[in-house]
RNA sequence: GCCCCCAUAGCUCAGCUGGCCAGAGCAACUGACUUGUAAUCAGUAGGUCGUUGGUUCGAAUCCGACUGGGGGCUCCA
């Protein structure tokens, strides 16, 4: 007999050589239906594999993240074995869940594949799963695993098995289809009631550009049709945020071959809205001891040279600009900091004056790989919302702190509240992709880390994505569809201050280098709008709004009162606009609410008469009338950040 | 840059397996109506069917290339 334990605390014997699923069976058949894999010993098994030892098991059902990755693990392996029905032959890469469902990469040779055929996959998964095939595991020698593969000549797959250990490898088989896979799975696929194979996209073999690309098929599958009904209705309402639609329909920006991809026009409606985020900004960072500098948009290439974007960047980026004298180049600049480099050094510096601290709205230019544009997330010419902290290394952390308390005001006052803080680290097998010494990027790696503790942020550390110069703490936040997109940054950077030798003089009388943090609490305008867009649907916090008000008259007659009255409100900074148009009320109303204004303002006899207001509040319906001064201090009460 | 999908009027879309003048709604313009809480009525104008080669007696429709958009991959200072 075996001794198991159960989440909740309890202790239960069990013969040796129990199953997952034998000891849901022993609370419920219900449960026992439900489990789809099991967490032994912290290890994710299959809820059919035998327990041998003592061991705490957590069962694991569609309510469980793991429960679901075991579920559309197994659904790839469906979608594997169904192509391989269908097209005999084809080989196999990687096949695993994501965050919504599953994907498996797959090479078909010269067979061509597109959106068309994913119906007839879709068809005979159903079929398959309907067969309520069992997932067997079995364990293989290395020589077995990769005869077997050899024999199906799948490049791949042994690929993949030259990477593994010997007396490791496990082979999981379903119906008529055998993969390499360490599991674990469903019990069968007949548990896989609903499915939707959603798209089909090229993959790299092993993430590398340089080889294969191989076909990735991305589907999602769940125990009831019902469930799969409701996820594709969310993404319909997911679609309805798309910032690249609300964008249009709000008139907040467009695009236009004929200026260039990924550069955005800005609307008057979205240079309001962002001119207004800009204020926000403003306003803190002179609170928080900011002083803002401008620079142009391009500098000598000698400038990039020294801060050693050109060395990184300068064959794919924006190539340089040319003067009528020989050997002048200029590039558009890619980014702020080497130019407040140059400000800094524009006097000495004493270590009384720092930290300094410069901020400017600069526009930078990056050539983006043209696949990559997206909206307004991923463009080529935008606008950070940058600083630059100069400062002693004693002061580093206080100074890290106090930027990511700009960043959690900021993202408090926008309603933001599921973001990620992530810290991004030197990926540890490709220093040569960095700049600066170890010893340098170990410190700063510390100081991070340090500083998001002092403020009790949970962070979680991704090696690789640190920026060239130094590690980063940045700020994630996810956009309708679920993707996650990366708004604030803060950096800290040893590298920057050495290249461009800055100093200063030290109580000592001798010569200092400043640490550097790079930090943008909305990242990009540009992006921080796409997000908030998405975020709030597009009703816009009131003091955001490009139109807070819209004056409605009734009819013609009343236009001089409604004149008077924009008058007065703009007065007061309130902004809208007067529909004088020859349309009846309903009409006005109606545009205005699709408009997504927030307060409608209509005026007909009775109010002209008793200079008072209709007020209609957008997506709430009429609120009555009241006087003009009582609107106002309604709409300041309801403006206030 | 690479893979798959898409491209018809300012916007949203219809035009089936190639064959009468390429259509609708909204927007625009003109006129009438002078309006009380989510679309007043009538009329007018607007498109070399993304561009460009080809197949065909005949192409918006089939094929190729290019341009742009979308979903991914790679990349993201």
């Amino acid at each position: 007999m075996i001794k198991i334990t159960l989440p909740d605390g309890s202790v239960k014997e069990f013969e040796k050589g129990v199953s997952s699923h034998d000891i849901a069976m022993s609370i419920s058949e219900g449960l026992a239906r439900n489990v789809l894999s099991a967490k032994v010993n912290g290890e994710v098994w299959d809820s059919t594999r035998p327990i041998t030892t003592d061991a705490t098991v957590q069962l694991l059902t569609w309510n469980d993240l793991e429960g679901k990755s075991t579920f559309w693990h197994s659904s790839a392996h469906v979608l594997a074995e169904a192509l391989e029905e269908i097209y005999p032959g084809v080989k196999f890469g990687i096949g695993p869940p994501i965050d919504n469902g599953f994907y498996y990469d797959v090479d078909l040779g010269d067979q061509e594949f597109g959106e068309d055929d994913l119906a007839a996959v879709e068809k005979k998964m159903l079929e398959l799963a309907r067969n309520k095939n069992e997932f067997v595991r079995t364990d293989v020698s290395k020589a077995d695993a990769l005869k077997y593969f050899k024999e199906k000549d799948d490049e791949y797959k042994i690929e993949l098995i030259d990477g593994l250990e010997d007396g490791t490898i496990t082979f999981y088989q379903q119906g008529n289809f055998t993969d390499l896979c360490r599991g674990p799975h469903i019990p069968n696929t007949g548990i896989i009631k609903a499915i939707k194979l959603m798209s089909v996209a090229g993959a790299y073999w092993r993430g590398d550009e340089k080889r294969k690309q191989l076909t990735r098929i991305y589907g999602i599958t769940f125990p009831k049709q019902k469930e799969l009904t409701e996820y594709l209705e969310m993404l319909e309402e997911a679609k309805k945020r798309d910032h690249r639609k609300l964008g249009k329909e709000l008139e907040l920006f467009t695009f236009s071959e004929k200026v260039g991809l990924g550069l955005p026009l800005w609307l008057p409606k979205g240079t309001i809205l962002r001119e207004r985020l800009e204020n926000f900004m403003r306003k803190a960072q002179v609170k928080a001891g900011y002083d803002p500098v401008v620079t142009p948009h391009i500098g000598s290439k000698q400038l990039y040279v020294t801060s050693g974007h050109y060395e990184k960047y300068g064959a794919d980026s924006f190539q340089p600009i040319k003067t009528p004298n020989e050997d002048e180049e200029f590039l558009l600049k890619p980014m702020n900091c080497p130019h407040h480099c140059e400000i800094y050094k524009s006097k000495p510096r004493s270590y009384k004056d720092l930290p300094v601290r410069y901020a400017e709205f600069g526009t930078v230019y990056r050539y983006e790989q043209s696949g990559e544009l997206h909206g307004l997330t991923r463009v080529r010419g935008f606008t950070q919302d940058d600083a630059h902290i100069f400062c002693r290394p004693d002061q580093v952390k206080e100074e890290f702190v106090k930027v990511i308390d700009l960043v959690l005001y900021t993202f408090k006052a926008l309603g933001f509240e599921n973001y990620t803080a992530q810290v991004s680290l030197r990926d540890p097998d490709n220093k040569e992709k960095y700049i600066g010494a170890d010893e340098l990027w170990e410190r700063a790696e510390r100081e991070i880390q340090e500083a998001a503790d002092e403020r009790g942020l949970s962070t979680v550390a991704v090696q690789g994505e640190a920026a060239f110069y130094g590690p980063k703490l940045d700020f994630m936040v996810k956009d309708a569809l679920g993707r996650s997109w990366q708004l604030g940054t803060i950096q800290v950077d040893y590298t920057l201050p050495e290249r461009f030798e800055l100093e200063y003089t030290g109580a000592d009388n001798q010569k200092h280098r400043p640490v550097m943090i790079h930090r943008a609490p909305f990242g990009s305008m540009e992006r921080f709008v796409a997000v908030l867009i998405e975020h709030c649907g597009g009703n816009f916090p009131l003091w955001l709004s490009p139109d807070q008000i819209a004056i409605l008259p009734i009819s013609e007659k009343y236009q001089d009162y409604a004149q008077e009255l924009h008058t007065t409100l703009s007065e007061k900074d309130i902004r809208g606009f007067l529909d004088n148009r020859d349309e009846k009320i309903g009409r006005k109303i109606r545009d205005a609410e699709v408009m997504k204004v927030p307060f409608m303002l209509i005026v007909g006899e009775k109010e002209a008469a008793e200079g008072k207001v209709s007020v209609r509040r957008h997506g709430e319906g009429d609120l009555g009338s009241m006087s003009i001064e009582d609107f106002i201090g309604h709409f300041e009460q309801k403006s206030a950040l």
